[in-house]
DNA sequence: GTGGTCTAGACCACG
DNA sequence: GTGGTCTAGACCACC
């Protein structure tokens, strides 16, 4: 299980690295109940301050995606309720695709883009 | 031609207001050419300061979306060149897809938004 | 004599004119003495406001470039004692020779450019 | 390292401050990923404000010569593509070489500050 | 009238 | 500690 995190992204790591945790419980990579590196060793691995994973967790946390146990770790919650209201998710769609009609893409050509990464996205296990 | 902020988006005003204008530009609902109200004018109808509509100005002058002419206003850029990064609209694309899957939206759900988000932002005049 | 403006440019346009006529005495096509178009006719011309040429004057004048005489019009005048400071000249031609060095171009290639735009300067009957 | 301004230059502070980095950049004296100073250093040192320092950064980080990571600072960036315009470029040195010239130098004087100015940017380690 | 620059000071986000 | 955002208000440059 490996998480990747970018110099060029301009997201915050802590970002980086919760987004990478959701791609992967959306994937089906990591399921119910299954246990989460620990911080330390999230962080010793990509080198960052330990904070910064920590950071994320507790974003995961309070999305409802993931549930901390004191002492003994995380584990990905057992129903998803994934917080992130749904006007945000919107929003955040309706900005990404202005940027591709923008960016002088034809309807077909975006459509293209979309189910190409849509694909990507679920050719796991889900 | 109206523009509309919300205190419950997280963005930062000015770059909804940029993000705004570019929905109106990617639109057709303004065209080559075409004047955008002045800063104290979109300033004093939202109720922010100048600088925040400033800054929003700025930022869409430095993608190449508008030229601004020092006493007399900003116009829509002839050619838009939209410097912003594909990589990152890809990144963000794929941020999105994740938080639909992780709200429990099936494949076809999912491109019933996409399509449907499409439509909308395309419904214009282009 | 022809004075050519451009939308494109980002001086402000009341300097274009000014730097248009500075380049006309430069290279020897208004000689001393020589009238100057009235400040309406080249307004009229450009399709510009009279008070940006106006402007434009003024400042040749208080570069001693030109003598403004009451009634009767503008001519250049017989000693051009060139009131801008050498230290801004030299200054904006360090930022220059910066914007060169960044753009990746060697020195061969900047001293190319260097007497390319000179000759072109000096090709006049100076 | 250190950056100079100069109240009896025309340019803004914030521009003089971004060029003044660009020289030390073309120069040599700040290599990729070297770290710059912090804008509430530079603002101390230099007695003016902070947001007049961050302008600047963010001017450096639009041209894509500097990259600035939120919490820990900027950094030269590592394929400089400075988005000034070319054209703008030839046409400052144009006017430049126009003020040479109105100055009443001879083309071989000019031709000497010419060389004197590029050697003196490149004497660097580069 | 237009936009540009600068200040002082507040509060937030990131590591 | 770092930079980012926003405000209020001043003064300047351009048309």
């Amino acid at each position: 299980m490996r998480i990747r995190i970018d110099a060029d992204d301009r997201r915050p790591l802590y970002r980086q690295v919760a987004d990478e945790i959701k791609a992967l419980i959306a994937r089906g990579e990591l399921r119910e109940h299954a246990a989460l590196p620990s911080v330390r060793q999230v962080a010793a691995d990509l080198g960052v301050n330990m904070n910064t994973i920590a950071t994320a967790y507790r974003e995961l946390e309070a999305e409802g995606l993931i549930t901390v146990k004191h002492g003994s770790g995380a584990v990905v919650a057992s129903r998803q309720s994934n917080a992130t209201s749904l006007d945000d998710t919107r929003r955040t769609l309706r900005t990404v695709l202005t940027q591709l009609v923008l960016a002088g893409m034809k309807r077909n050509e975006i459509e293209a883009v979309l189910s190409s990464e849509l694909r990507a996205l679920l050719k796991g296990v889900r």
